[in-house]
DNA sequence: CAAAGTTTGTTTGACTATTCACAAAAAATT
DNA sequence: AATTTTTTGTGAATAGTCAAACAAACTTTG
């Protein structure tokens, strides 16, 4: 199959957040010129996105907005219920655990660990924090499919790789670092700390350029 | 000035984040090489990166670790500290309040909004909470710069709109929808979702392709 | 039901970003 | 001090992404 990019992909999940929220509002019809208005992009974009899964609209028409949210879920994989681990349960862990938008998307997080052993075998959320070094048998036994990241920068190498071992293939990773992981794994990054410096960036150009 | 892509700016903020480990190693001299291998990426890349901003290495040897970090945070902007204002004193925006990371780069949260009775006037680590109705008197005593809005999707363009009035142009984005601000304002998006949902549709594709 | 109006799907072209490749410059070695 | 090695900085080539534009298909209107 043809490799799709990561911005078509992200794409994608705006789109299908905005027909969530147009179902709720009853909206049965929608055309790719306000899918792109509400995103602030073009209609053609919208429309190049999808045409690379098949073709859900009609002509002179639009989509059916429930339709085409379904195909989306088909598309992104949300039709089934991920079995996430969250590692690390400290301030960004914890808020992670009670992030209802994970849930509501179909990302159950079923088990969390810590190396901290004040921390560990104490519960948050209704859940046991396990020491990392055990993970494996968790893994295995709440089939754990995707990991979040949520340690200090320096232990994050580590933990991929364990996690690695026990045959996890995708993360989440928080911490600030570059994990390196073998071909067949994929780790996608939430760096806080980058946007709010591209933040920094933008107002300090905009401050030179008066 | 050329307009420098907003990829470039963020890998400058890798390279920040690795000088500054380097620097902690005490490593003095860095190659481009060097830079590449530990974000996977490639020499070229950091080469042209940092050409659009001058010529900061020697030839046959590399770049002065610390040097290269100085030059770095002149370009981000991160020589002074930035006034900041968090929105939504939920999980997410807890967690934000206590995060070192933040800080440690100079970015400062200064006040705290919400639209809860219950939350306002009370304190969270030591700030005050206050109402998001009167929210333009603090953003102009704590000269707020840039707001980290945490608030669900439903209430973000309303927070966003009343903060831009009170003159604020720079905003990260947590609430997962598309917002909408003047030309000479900037909105940067942090939506953890959109990141899990990719790792969904990878391991789909994974999956099919066997 | 024919004509006018919409909107999709896709081809083409424009633009942007990344990588290659190499001369120039400096360091290290003999 | 001359030669070899290393590494930068950058112009040129390649690859990738996005937007414009339009025929085809469908809807709506008169």
């Amino acid at each position: 199959m043809k490799k799709i990019s990561d911005s078509t992909i992200s794409r994608l999940s705006t789109y299908y957040r905005t027909l969530s929220r147009l179902i709720e509002q009853n909206v049965e019809t929608v055309s790719s010129d306000e899918i792109a208005e509400i995103n602030n992009i073009t209609s053609a974009q919208v429309r190049k996105d999808l045409s690379f899964f098949g073709s859900f609209g009609k002509r002179g028409l639009g989509y059916n907005t429930k339709d085409l949210r379904e195909e989306i879920a088909k598309i992104l994989g949300l039709k089934k219920q991920w079995n996430v681990a969250l590692v690390g349960v400290g301030n960004i862990g914890r808020a992670l655990i009670d992030y209802a938008e994970f849930k509501k998307q179909g990302f159950i997080i079923k088990a969390l660990f810590d190396n901290d052993p004040k921390k560990v075998n104490t519960e948050v959320g209704g859940l046991k924090i396990y020491d990392i070094e055990n993970s494996c048998n968790i893994v295995k036994k709440e089939k754990i499919e995707i990991a979040i990241i949520a340690v200090p920068a320096k232990h994050a190498q580590a933990v991929v790789d364990t996690l690695v071992q026990c045959g996890v293939k995708a993360f989440l990773n928080f911490a600030p670092v570059t994990i390196k992981v073998p071909s067949d794994v994929i780790v996608k990054n939430e760096n806080m700390s980058i946007e709010l410096e591209a933040l920094s960036y933008f107002l300090t150009q905009n401050k030179k350029g008066d």
